[in-house]
RNA sequence: GCCUCGGUGGCUCAGCCUGGCAGAGCGAGAGAUUUGUAAUCUCUAGGUCGAGGGUUCAAAUCCCUCCCGGGGCUCCA
């Protein structure tokens, strides 16, 4: 229910045409008149209809504390329809109006109510003392323990704010150190770059396809839509769970190769807890808004608060920097704009590694920065994406850069190619440096990945210390990282790129340690079914055995759609010589099968040579085909 | 929030313009077939055509209202 309330001198209404929800009245009450009045501009709301009695009720009360204050006990109730975007059905709304209105009239209240559903012109004259207006919001909310509030007005932060305000100036630094404005760089050959830098700079977006690893991430069964839930949380069913397990186990692991100790921290946090406040308006992101109890909590949109709030807690020495935390936010939320959502680009819930590590001074600072740098490079490569397929910005403010130019000019050598520089004259947000790699998908769309910032001012708005050799309490610098930037997205540029690839007349597949089914074996006929299923207990990896009674083509052409690396296919042939017939999919060629005669045990070997070094995990499906669900 | 497209069997969609028996493919179930590298054949089951209202002898189809979803814009760590 919402209603507005006027303390009128009078109010005067005509009806003047009635719409199809009009509620049949008599020719008295086409017009109407009330001096010295509470004036209550009433719509019912969707939400009403759930529990009519407690809007009455709650609307009631609300009423007669306000006419206390403005000492009358005149009320014009004055159904109203634009208070709300979510109106009730006329039917209980008319209702609703009815019933408050004998309410009122039952506490001895001199009511007056306008007709539903005409339009009516009206005139009215309020008070315009410090009462005479006031607006009441009545839900049912407040019993219930957890309920999403729905902000009338949207809290945007500060840095959101500012960041509209901030001025970038744009260059493109190539590695022999030449810093060039965009205009009058030669992008012959960088043609990732171009693209990325209009996405950047000229803002130019607009495509009118489906992106193509929305069907893919669908067709591969690992992931969807869940239109029970908000809009840009995901359902991930067994395969796609595996492949972002693996993938977070991965990046955790390189985490913790660094040194990184993991923890773990709550996903919602006090909205007006003094320090998560002023942090809140110093990222440019919109958080989801939950209510318990009498507390307003926000869900984090990354491990910052947790860690931040655990660092402030330790005793630091020097001896202990630079110290490392990292967490894996499953999930880490922002209420992105719901246009902005699409697929497994841009989600409301999303998988972020989040690594922090404090920096006794800027000189460590920037060393970590350049350690963690060459660290994310890494981590895209052996995920599977490599430096031709994302694109290098890097931002900071024009002192840093004054400051440290040969460190900048030195990240673009490690790349060895031309990045997109962002200059700021003014630091806006709370970091003085940071880089991200962006991959650039079949659509020329831009998203980040991995990113590295250098924090100079949550240390102290955290009470951030730690205690120097010489005894004396220091702020460190911070440096935030994640190494491959959102899981999601990890996913979401591995089949971008497959697609991309298959244009290029390139068989798509994951990398073979992310493949949900790395071995397939493939009965030629049923009498060869037990030497199948014996060749699969000996094979390594995620083995599966197609045991569906099919024809063997058919068996071919889904192990394919699937794109299951290495398909082995036996019959008569392979019984009789106890190997197996390999198709390989990484050397096949669209419509030219490589098959390969070998023996389990090399067949082992190249898939162990494939995954090593790689996290592994067992295949959540059934080893036979013909026992496995559909999802999709 | 705005623009736009859509909602028809479990899934993907046709039918709607021009109103007249609710369709196909995939998937599922049953049967036949025993196959050597991109879909074997036959049969069967399965639908309040998103919801509500209106027009009409008759509405999936036309009109109105609403709900839900996709894509785009805005936005973007």
């Amino acid at each position: 229910m919402q209603i507005l309330l006027i303390h009128s001198d009078y109010i005067e209404y005509e009806t003047k045409k009635s719409t199809p929800v009009a509620e049949k009245i008599e020719d008295s009450l086409k017009k109407g008149r009330m001096d010295e009045a509470l004036t209550v501009f009433i719509a019912v709301e969707k939400s009403d209809e759930d529990s009519i009695e407690y809007a009455i009720k709650q609307t009631a009360e609300e009423i007669k504390k306000v006419t206390d204050q403005v000492k009358t006990n005149r009320v014009m109730l004055y159904p109203y329809a634009h208070l709300s975007s979510s109106l009730a059905s006329p039917k209980s709304a008319v209702e609703t109006l009815k019933k408050l209105e004998e309410r009122l009239k039952e506490a001895s209240f001199e009511v007056k109510r306008a007709p539903f559903g005409w339009y009516k012109s009206f005139t009215i004259k309020c008070k315009g003392h410090p009462l005479s207006e006031l607006s009441r919001t009545i839900r049912q909310g407040e019993q219930k323990c957890l309920t999403v509030v729905r902000e009338k007005e949207e809290m945007v932060s500060e840095a959101l704010k500012s960041e509209a305000k901030a001025t970038s100036y744009w260059h493109i630094l190539t590695p022999d150190g030449q810093l060039l404005k965009p205009d009058d760089f030669d992008f012959t050959g960088y043609d990732n770059l171009k693209k990325f830098v209009n996405y950047e700079i000229h803002k130019s977006r607009a495509v009118d396809k489906i992106p193509p690893h929305v069907e893919l991430m669908r067709r591969l069964e690992l992931a969807d839509y869940e239109p029970g839930s908000d809009s840009g949380n995901m359902r991930f069913y067994p395969k796609g769970r595996l492949v972002k397990s693996l993938l977070e186990n991965y990046v955790l692991d390189e985490a913790a190769k660094k040194g990184a100790m993991e923890v773990e921290t709550p996903i919602m946090y006090d909205m007006n807890h003094p320090t998560l406040k002023k942090y809140l308006d110093r990222f440019p992101a919109r958080q989801y808004s939950i209510e318990a109890d009498k507390k307003m909590l926000f869900l984090r949109f990354a491990a910052c608060f947790g860690q931040f709030l655990m660092n402030h807690d330790m005793t630091i020495s020097y001896r202990n920097l630079p110290l490392r935390m990292v967490e894996l936010t499953r999930y880490s939320f922002r209420k992105e704009q719901s246009g902005e959502l699409v697929g497994l680009r841009r989600l409301r819930a999303f998988t972020m590694p989040d690594m922090h590590t404090l920096c006794k001074d800027m000189d460590e600072a920037v060393a970590q920065f350049n350690e963690q740098y060459n660290m994310c490079i890494n981590v895209l490569s052996m995920i599977g994406l490599s430096l031709d397929d994302y694109e290098v910005a890097i931002r900071f403010t024009r002192d840093f850069y004054n400051e440290n130019r040969d460190f900048i000019v030195n990240l673009v050598k490690i790349v060895n190619k031309p990045v997109l520089i962002e200059l700021w004259d003014q630091r806006f947000f709370y970091f003085v440096l940071k880089f991200e790699f962006n991959y650039i998908d079949a659509l020329s769309k831009a998203s980040a990945l991995s990113t590295v910032q250098i924090d100079v001012e949550n240390a102290q708005r955290y009470g951030i210390k730690y205690i120097d050799s010489d005894g004396s309490e220091k702020m460190p610098f911070i440096l935030h990282c994640s190494p491959s930037g959102a899981i999601e997205r990890c996913i979401y540029a591995l089949l971008e790129k497959a697609y991309m690839n298959s244009e290029k007349g390139i068989v798509p597949m994951l990398p073979v340690w992310l493949s949900p089914t790395q071995v397939r074996v493939i009965p030629v006929t049923e009498k060869h079914m037990e030497y199948a299923q014996k060749v699969a207990g000996k094979l390594n990896g995620r083995v599966d055995v197609d045991d569906r009674e099919e024809t063997l083509g058919k068996k071919i052409r889904d192990a394919a759609k699937e794109w299951v690396p290495y398909v082995a296919v036996v019959g008569d042939e392979e019984v009789k010589s106890g190997g197996v017939t390999v198709t390989v999919r990484s050397e096949s060629h669209p419509n030219k099968p490589v098959n390969v005669k070998m023996t389990v045990l090399e067949l082992n070997e190249r898939i162990s040579k494939d995954i090593a070094g790689y996290p592994f995990k067992r295949n959540p499906l059934s080893m036979n085909l013909s026992a496995r669900p559909r999802f999709v």
